[in-house]
RNA sequence: GGAGAGGUGGGUGAGUGGCUGAAACCAACAGUUUGCUAAACUGUCGUACGGGUCAAACUGUACCGGGGGUUCGAAUCCCCCCCUCUCCGCCA
């Protein structure tokens, strides 16, 4: 959620920024915005009066009271109770705005930072980095669903049996090799100083909110109604969420957290050709890092997760790029991100397999996440998280980039991990 | 799932209709004292939304788990809900 000062401060700035996001009527949403916050100032105002007033003869009806003046405290009485119907009034018009204000608000997303490109989608999105030489396979290589079978390493069709389509089964070597990349991706982020945790995987409506899936993504995340509650699709919701109305000390300053989790999503609507084997799934495993910084460190913070992500990518030796988002293309509530791909040599596609963004005080506006600076100023702080990584799409590249007719090659790296090197 | 107890400021905890935004203590912060540390003493010490101001000072309203109600007036009385704890049951 913007905040309402930055609105009305940096206004034309904000519509600005908007724009590249390809909205529709960014203009009219932020008037919007600016008049029902007006309008709620208003009815606050006069609201107060009279509440200010009722206070006042309360007090005088209990001094009347107290020295037996009954008869002159009842005139008074009835004055207050006069000022009833308008207080009531009042309150259903402010709670009204109120709530038409938050939502109008919610609308918005956040204002893409100045170095984010104007786009409307994946299109436009820039180039930042490449790294790695494209694999060129032999003869007769194959996709990673082909793969998976000939080695009987991932069973689509057992999941479906058990749950549906998106939930594989990972078998033998395939299971192993999971749990192989989950280890060492947990231990690369606590050696770059990632405090690890290991949160819930289903939150409530509140932690939804503070961190922006709800109302946005309502229809992306399983719900359980008889609990009220949402399974993560993805592990900085409950970790984000755990800085939920916290003021921290700038000597706690900056937080670093790692987490191994479960994902799940809906991704209703969203299948097709494209999203064969491992390429989209209901469930899938993934470590997130997060971090909680200054507001002046944020930008610098960004570069250093993606300088992490990038290292985990070249230690596994996957050719990969990284791109700035456009404007278009951002998720919901960030104000910068830079995605990373890598290249599957069998598909010949690029994978997302990362996503890195900035929220500045998008996130923490909601879940009031503040810090007392050193002049003791309590002031919102910046959150940020990373995919270091997400497994399905690193699994499909590392099997179909290391293929040959000996078998699969398991990278030096994870060897020590998965206790073969070879599948 | 059944029974009981309880939810007050960063913490402990008083407060059963007006003098309570809330005692006291602890913690924290600033200062004084002190060779340093400690101790002692003094002061400060909630949040949100308004008004006001260049900025302050100052000032209004709301907030004692959440929502509704009674009343001129509610932390305090009534109703509903949520949560936590203890015991029992079930159980990885």
């Amino acid at each position: 959620m913007l905040l309402l000062s930055y609105l009305r401060e940096s206004r034309q700035q904000a519509i600005e920024g908007l724009r590249k996001r390809n909205l529709k009527d960014a203009e009219g949403m932020v008037s919007e915005v600016i008049r029902l916050d007006d309008e709620r100032k208003e009815t606050q105002t006069q609201l107060d009066k009279i509440k200010a007033d009722i206070n006042t003869r309360s007090r005088e009806i209990g001094e009347l009271m107290k020295s037996k003046q009954n008869d002159q405290a009842n005139p008074l009485r009835e004055e207050v109770a006069g000022w009833k119907t308008e207080v009531k009034t009042l309150e259903d018009k402010l709670a009204l705005l109120e709530s038409d204000l938050r939502i109008s608000l919610y609308k918005i997303p956040n204002v893409p930072a100045a170095s984010v490109p104007a786009g409307k989608s994946a299109e436009d999105n820039i180039v930042a980095y490449q790294h790695g030489a494209i694999p060129v396979l032999p003869e007769g290589s194959l996709p990673h669903w082909e793969l998976i079978k000939k080695y009987d390493i991932i069973d689509f069709d057992l999941g479906v049996k058990i749950s549906g389509a998106g939930f594989p089964v990972y078998k033998g070597k395939g299971a192993k090799l999971q749990r192989a990349l989950i280890n060492f991706f947990l231990d690369e982020a606590a050696k770059a100083g990632y405090a690890e945790v290991m949160p819930p995987i289903v939150v409530n409506e509140a932690s939804g909110y503070g961190t922006g899936q709800l109302p946005d993504k309502e229809g992306q995340m399983y719900f359980i109604p008889q609990d009220g509650l949402y399974l993560i699709p993805t592990a900085e919701v409950p970790i984000t969420n755990l800085y939920r109305d916290v003021i921290l000390t700038e000597a706690e300053l900056p937080v670093k957290n790692v987490g191994y989790t479960p994902c799940f999503r809906r991704e209703a609507g969203s299948w097709g050709a494209h999203v064969r084997g491992l390429n989209r799934l209901h469930q899938f495993d993934k470590v997130e890092i997060v971090q909680i910084t200054r507001p002046e460190d944020s930008y610098r913070v960004l570069d250093e997760m993606c300088a992490h992500v990038q290292s985990l990518l070249e230690k596994l030796e996957l050719p990969y790029r990284k791109l700035l988002l456009c404007g278009g293309d951002m998720g919901f509530n960030s104000a910068q991100t830079f995605d990373m791909e890598v290249f599957s040599a069998a598909q010949q596609r690029w994978l997302e397999v990362s996503s890195v963004s900035n929220f500045e005080t998008y996130q923490a506006n909601r879940l009031k996440l503040r810090y007392k600076s050193g002049e003791g100023k309590t002031q919102l702080l910046h959150t940020l998280n990373g995919s270091a990584l997400a497994l399905p799409r690193i699994v499909a590249a590392l099997l179909e980039n290391n293929q040959s007719a000996a078998g699969i090659r398991i990278p030096p790296v994870l060897v020590p991990y998965t206790g073969f090197d070879k599948i």
